[in-house]
RNA sequence: GCGGACGUAGCUCAGCUGGUUAGAGCUCCUGACUGUGGAUCAGGAGGUCGGGGGUUCGAAUCCCCUCGUUCGCCCCA
């Protein structure tokens, strides 16, 4: 191939663009269910954006953006993530000012350099829900029951809820308290784990190494961190979980990489998926809007990877049969039936139907072998015998039987004829 | 960014320790069936053996580099 395409991108085809207009689908569906509006923004923003938000020290910032020049000298950035760009465009354009809170979904690709997997492509799909202006614990909740319809409504299960808060200053005191109850072991550390204990200490508790998880045994849990409020907020949010029948772990080692999160965060992981397995990731951001400028606005939501929904739609064969692509086959046969053919074809399609015809001059035989392989329900065939009746004959692909109508009655006779919600 | 595996036709793969024009199945096209699909049979099309370099009389096969995919780490959706 002489010009392949870029590392960690994908042509999107077939079954897996099926799988991912049907997510789509379901997402608006969901979502709008629970009062969320669409919304649309760049796919490029200032990097500066990016920086604020989401965190200089972060490894998507500091190592996975891809940022670049413009020709006027303007630092750009393809966006990583949907936050940042809808809590930018929510402050931007006023939304922000009316009493209730504002609820918007995205759908689109996402740009991280990273070492491409299954799962994880370098333009990779991200749907979300953004909701600002309410601090109740109970939109926490339904941020979560939003998520969860949207998996269900998808077909994929079992699916892992796992639930956390990372306070809003508590993280901070909650990761020296860790470092100094491994300070001790230090040396023993993986070179990652060092590394972490450096950088990211909150980090630490989602690492595989079996001493480092030995070590943290005994460790502090963030919950014995979080103030009052923190607390009977998470408190708050369990319980109205709890009375929706929500199935979730509380899982103290949950811990977002992006800066912005405060308080409630959570994450859904399917189990089919292997490493990459994380198919939600979310949580409260309620310093965000006034660190982007805006006016302080509690504000909470989630991303969904849509890629990686599609593999587990795939992995769980819970891609549905998909209706045909082609209603009705012309079959034209002879020069002089090919105009005839071709008004015909066109009349068809007026009426509705998704209908096609032979552009490379093949035999009757292969004309008829398309018909079947495309799965049409009916071929038209135009010849010399039919013109010279006036007629069409309509072979139903499925039994094979055959019928005539006058030709300016054929699409009105298939409209009636074709199965209407396939 | 780190470690491992893999890369032969559109797809799935074969090709023994390097040896003449690189194979099969499926798919596709044509015909048997001069205007009728799904079956069968016959024929045909389709390959810079991912790319580049090296070793050799000779490389799909051995070596190096590179690109890509994949598994794990990392990160995250």
């Amino acid at each position: 191939m002489n010009i392949p395409r870029p590392r960690g991108t994908r042509d999107l085809l077939h079954e897996t663009l099926r799988a991912f207009l049907r997510i789509e689908n379901a997402a608006s569906s969901v979502f709008e269910r629970f009062g969320y509006q669409p919304i649309r923004i760049p796919i490029f923003e200032r990097a500066e954006l990016f920086i604020r938000s989401v965190g200089e020290e972060t490894d998507i910032v500091s190592k996975e953006m891809y940022t670049f020049q413009d020709r006027g000298g303007r630092d750009l950035t393809l966006r990583p993530e949907g936050t940042a760009g809808t809590a930018r465009a929510a402050i931007e354009n006023g939304l922000l000012s009316r009493g209730e809170a504002r609820k918007f979904y995205y759908t689109g690709p996402m740009f991280r350099y990273e070492r491409p997997q299954a799962g994880r492509y370098r333009e990779f799909w991200q749907t979300g829900i953004e909701s600002f202006g309410s601090n109740d614990p109970l939109i926490d909740a339904e941020t979560i029951l939003c998520a969860q319809l949207f998996l269900d409504e998808l077909n994929i299960a079992p699916v892992r809820i796992r639930l956390n808060s990372v306070g809003s200053g508590e993280r901070h005191t909650y990761a020296d308290a860790l470092k100094q109850h491994l300070q001790p072991n230090f040396e023993n550390l993986g070179p990652q784990d060092k590394a972490r204990f450096e950088n990211n200490a909150l980090r630490l508790l989602d690492s595989k190494d079996p001493n480092t998880k030995r070590m943290l045994e005994n460790a502090p849990s963030i919950l014995d961190f979080l103030s009052d409020e923190s607390r009977a907020h998470l408190d708050a949010v369990q319980n109205a979980l709890d009375a929706a029948g929500v199935k979730y772990q509380l899982d103290p080692s949950i811990v977002r990489g992006l800066d912005y999160y405060t308080g409630t965060v959570f994450e859904i992981s399917v189990d089919s998926l292997g490493a990459q397995d994380v198919v939600v990731g979310g949580g409260r951001y309620n310093g965000l809007i006034e660190q982007l400028g805006g006016k302080p606005t509690p504000g909470i939501g989630f991303a969904a990877g849509i890629d990686r929904l599609a593999l587990a739609m795939s992995a769980q064969d819970s891609l549905e049969e998909t209706s045909p692509l082609i209603q009705v086959w012309i079959v034209a046969i002879g020069e002089e039936a090919k105009p005839r053919a071709f008004a015909l074809l066109n009349e068809i399609r007026r009426a509705g139907m998704r209908a096609d015809m032979d552009y490379q001059g093949r035999g009757v035989r292969s004309q008829l072998r398309t018909a079947d392989r495309l799965n049409a329900h009916y071929a038209v065939i135009l010849g010399e015998d039919e013109l010279a009746r006036g007629e069409a004959t309509l072979k139903k692909m499925s039994d094979g039987t055959q019928e005539s109508a006058p030709l300016d009655e054929t699409a009105a006779r298939l409209r009636q004829s074709v199965p209407t919600n396939t």
